[in-house]
This record gives structure tokens, C-alpha cells and sequence, in this order.
DNA sequence: CTTTCATATGAATATATGTTCATATGTTAT
DNA sequence: ATAACATATGAACATATATTCATATGAAAG
């Protein structure tokens, strides 16, 4: 007895078949899905909004987005290995800023449509 | 005795309060990150890119991404819930597409940087 | 009106994720 | 060295969410 697989009713085989060969790479479809999904979280977005405008440090971001300095390190974690972000030391203090002008634009892109 | 807030040590004040003077309102950003968060799910975003390319109906999508009827059935009531897709009821047959121009723009936003 | 087919939906489950709390790391000043 | 301070990190917890399964809805055909 053989093993079914689920087979779904296909009503348009041709756009099917179309749109399966005009369709990215599975990875980076992934990949871009993980991008968004970084800039889906409220404290998230803040951190990248407030940074388009400066370079800010970790109790500044706390302070300004009323976040424990916990939770913003935990979130810019996330950030900088989506190198979303960038930092740099000055003694005990780290600065963070926007990695590349390309992700203010991400930003943009998404403000301006809740905005229209 | 006072109960005391949970003060956060500031650094550079100035760039807090001029920063924080700068920010788009917070509802705004809240509903840019829920607009994102749209977008980071791997058959979420693959729905808006299949649609960038056609016209589609559930079934076909279903076949196409190879996801159970019923989850791609769920993920479309999110996005015509957030007026990502539109769609319109032929005889049994209940075609979708994206609802705005915009929308792929968005998705091309965040292609793109993964593309780099 | 009953069956068939495309789609929608509710409940349940498993997993992912954001924050808190306690503590560690690393730098500067005393 | 030691204290003070800025930041990072791990564990724990609570919440959110994607999929599955079973079933409901709604349209067309017999």
C-alpha cells in the first residue's frame, strides 16, 4: 500500500508553472522575510528610527524610548547580527548607529505607507 | 515614603530630548512594525511575491508554495486584514492579488538588501 | 435538494520571541 | 587593587503566532 502524498487541486496549471519560474530563490525569499521580520517589533523599529536621526548610546536609547537598558542591549543584539546596526567604543560608552543608508530607506518604505 | 521611578542614567541629554523631538508619533511607528511584521513570515512574503507576478487563487497558491490549503487560507485572512491583498470571488474560485502598488515596493525595498 | 468543490474558520498544539531579573564583562578613575 | 559605571548575557517566564486537524460555509452542477 503506497503512501499518498497530499496532493491539492491545481485549477491553473499554467500560472502555476509561470509564477513557480519567475519566483526568487527560496533562500532569499527567506532571508528577506527575516529582514522584515527584525523591523516588525515596536522597540525595534524605535531603535532604527531614533538612530536615522544619531548615533546614540544604550542608556540613551533607554532613557528615550522609556525601555530597561536590559531590553534595548538584548534587541540591539538582534540588530547587530542583522547588521541592521553598527557600533563603536569610546571608553565605557558604545555608540550604535545605522549600519548602511539602505535600511533607513527599509524604514521609509514601510513608514510612508502607514502614513499615506 | 515615595515609590521611586526606575530612572535610567542619561548621557548626552541634549541629543535624548532633540532626538525625541524629532520621532514620528509612536502610534505611527507601532503600526509600522505591525505593517513588517507582515512581512516576516517565509509564506507570508512568499504570497506577496507570487502575487507581484498573478493573479492567484487559493488552491494554486497552496500548490505553488507547497503549504496546506488551510494555512495559506489563514495567512491571506492576515493579509487582507491588514490591506496587503484584495481579492475577488469568481463562481467558487476566490482570486487574490496585492491591494497596492506600494506593497511591492516594500517587498522590493528588503529584496534588494538581501540581494546586495 | 443533494453532492461536489473551493475556501474559511475555530480549537489545539508546538514553537518562537520579548522582557525581566540577576549577574557577568570590560573600562575608567581613585 | 578596588570601586563605579556602561553594557552584555543567560535563564526563566509569559505571550504571540504558524500550522494542523476537523469542520463549516457558500457556490455551482447534477
Amino acid at each position: 500500500m503506497e503512501i499518498e502524498k497530499c496532493e491539492v487541486t491545481v485549477i491553473h496549471e499554467e500560472t502555476v508553472e509561470q509564477v513557480k519560474n519567475e519566483m526568487p530563490e527560496e533562500d532569499k525569499l527567506i532571508e528577506t522575510a527575516e529582514l522584515f521580520k527584525v523591523f516588525g517589533d515596536p522597540t525595534r523599529i524605535k531603535i532604527i528610527c531614533a538612530l536615522m536621526k544619531a548615533e546614540m548610546c544604550v542608556c540613551d536609547l533607554s532613557a528615550l524610548l522609556n525601555v530597561s537598558q536590559s531590553a534595548i542591549s538584548h534587541q540591539l543584539k538582534t540588530l547587530k547580527q542583522t547588521r541592521l546596526v553598527k557600533y563603536r567604543r569610546d571608553g565605557k560608552v558604545i555608540y550604535y548607529s545605522l549600519d548602511d543608508e539602505h535600511i533607513a530607506k527599509i524604514f521609509e518604505s514601510g513608514y510612508e505607507h502607514v502614513c499615506e
